[in-house]
DNA sequence: AAAAAAT
């Protein structure tokens, strides 16, 4: 129980109200060491309960003293900004019962709001690396009153090169402070930043990375090359799953979630785009209507692959053979999240051997290929529609089937619309120049819009699309063509 | 063959 691990009764508390009653394996090890002031290593990953087995013991410990103007008490660090984002809405549910000044550093947003929160005296800054910095070098933070320092998913920051940033925040943070230190994989230079920078830690493990994997129901898809066969393939795999209730779809290239984004919402999917290039309000807008349920599908790219907590997410689908490995691991592990079974589909073209080859090497173990074992749904749907579609009825129409038992009154209970109970609006799609559509893919684009009888207007108009959305969010730029952006400083051969 | 993160 919650009332055992040493944490103070504002924040039991709050954790009942939220609903929770057992701490997971990760809260029961790290939190009585953490509420003790040790250094914590946590080898975790998300979705085992890792963000609340720092917040809960951060804000216990934060409920003695008080943060002074520009001198945040605690610091947390995260790889992307989503990730910063949800541990600020952890610490808003969590600290109900607390007056505590939280600061979100993350870049792509104003320095306002920011700085009012910083200049207020924040008890808990959460920020991405470069957005701190930035207000480092402004003179606007300063770290020497850190108590508790946090990282958190510090591998994937070594991936996205973010070591440098944290050894020189290391260094202007105080020697006297606790550090908590989260990551799912230990590679060396993580060795050698934690050696460094913590002081005997206890080490916390729940479970290794590649278990995730296990409940979660893998298949292989071949499919031909071109993206117009890719998108016939992930098509027929989705209309296939009849358990599906939503799926995060990866894609490899950020150019390619847009056109890929559009195919499906011309297809009358319920469906919304995220990767890194999209400004960052529409970025937060999409995680929370998939979240709430209000879309069913994303097309995303890596910056979804690690870390966002996303507690229901039935399938996952690979568009592109992933080029790490790693990744692999990371994209499906967003499915078959504490303890329930998922659904993760690859899709693989002739080009892509090596890929799967390099995936079958770090699973130790050959990958299965869905022509090749007994049929789950789509491999049914795949054979009788003889890799065409065009004779399916629209989706949309035949809604009831489509979900498992456990999550139909779930769904009855928010349906809005009577009419068009699942297919929730997609957010307006994202206006970044990347996701304009490669010139070469209008032709097919026009070729796909053939479908006859499409849902899609019903669902334009429904209630709950934020008006704002669908104003463009600047006056139109020209055609972009980003090719003249090109820096001066360019090394020449 | 990529993505992410400061402007």
């Amino acid at each position: 129980m919650f009332n055992e691990l040493g944490l103070s009764p504002k924040v039991v508390s709050a954790v009942e109200a939220a609903g929770y009653t057992k701490p997971t394996p990760i809260q029961a090890a790290a939190i009585p060491h953490a509420l003790e002031k040790k250094d914590v290593l946590g080898l975790a990953q998300t979705g085992t309960g890792k963000t609340a087995s720092f917040v809960l013991p951060m804000l216990s410990l934060l409920e003695k003293g008080r943060a002074r103007a520009r001198m945040p008490r605690t610091l947390i660090l995260e790889p992307t900004r989503e990730l910063a984002a949800q541990v600020e809405e952890s610490f808003e549910k969590y600290g109900v019962n607390h007056k505590l000044t939280v600061a979100l550093l993350i870049g792509g947003v104003s320095f306002e709001e920011q700085n009012r929160k910083i200049d207020r005296g924040a008890d808990v800054v959460i920020a991405t690396p470069g957005r701190l910095l930035d207000h480092l070098e402004r003179g606007k933070l300063l770290l020497q009153q850190v108590e508790i320092f946090v990282v958190d998913e510090a591998d994937r920051m070594l991936d996205m090169g973010f070591i440098p940033d944290i050894e020189r925040i290391c260094k202007i943070l105080p020697a006297k402070r606790q550090t908590l230190f989260f990551s799912a994989t230990m590679p060396k230079e993580i060795v050698s930043l934690v050696d460094r920078f913590l002081k005997d830690p206890v080490r916390v493990e729940v479970s290794p990375p590649s278990s995730a994997a296990e409940t979660v129901t893998q298949r292989f898809v071949r499919s031909g090359s071109t993206p117009k066969e890719k998108r016939d393939t992930l098509r027929r795999l989705i209309r296939g799953e009849k358990e599906l209730s939503n799926g995060i779809i990866f894609c490899n290239r950020k150019r390619d979630i847009g056109t890929l984004f559009r195919s499906l919402e011309r297809h009358g999917f319920s469906v919304g785009a995220l990767h890194g290039d999209m400004d960052q309000r529409t970025r937060m807008m999409t995680l929370d209507s998939f979240k709430q349920d209000k879309i069913t599908l994303l097309v995303a790219s890596d910056v979804a692959a690690r870390g966002l907590d996303i507690p229901k997410v039935s399938h996952v689908f690979n568009y592109d053979v992933p080029h790490n490995a790693e990744d692999y691991v990371h994209r499906i592990g967003r499915t078959g999240r504490a303890g329930r079974s998922g659904a993760a589909f690859t899709i693989s073209t002739p080009e892509d051997k090596k890929l799967v080859a390099a995936i079958e090497a770090m699973l130790k173990r050959e990958v299965q290929w869905l022509d090749d074992d007994a049929p789950p749904a789509a491999q049914k749907s795949a054979a009788r529609s003889g890799g065409e579609d065009r004779s399916r009825p629209p989706r949309g129409r035949n809604r009831g089937d489509r979900r498992g038992p456990a999550e139909a009154e779930t769904v009855a209970a928010q349906a809005p619309a009577p009419s068009q109970p699942q297919q929730a609006p997609a957010p307006a799609p994202a206006r970044s120049k990347s996701d304009e559509a490669p010139r070469s893919d209008r032709g097919s684009r026009r070729r796909d819009r053939r479908e006859p009888d499409e849902p899609r207007v019903a669902f334009r108009d429904t209630p709950y699309v934020p008006a704002f959305l669908l104003r463009p969010l600047s006056p139109r730029k020209p055609a972009t063509t980003t090719t003249t952006r090109k820096s001066t400083t360019e090394p020449v051969g």
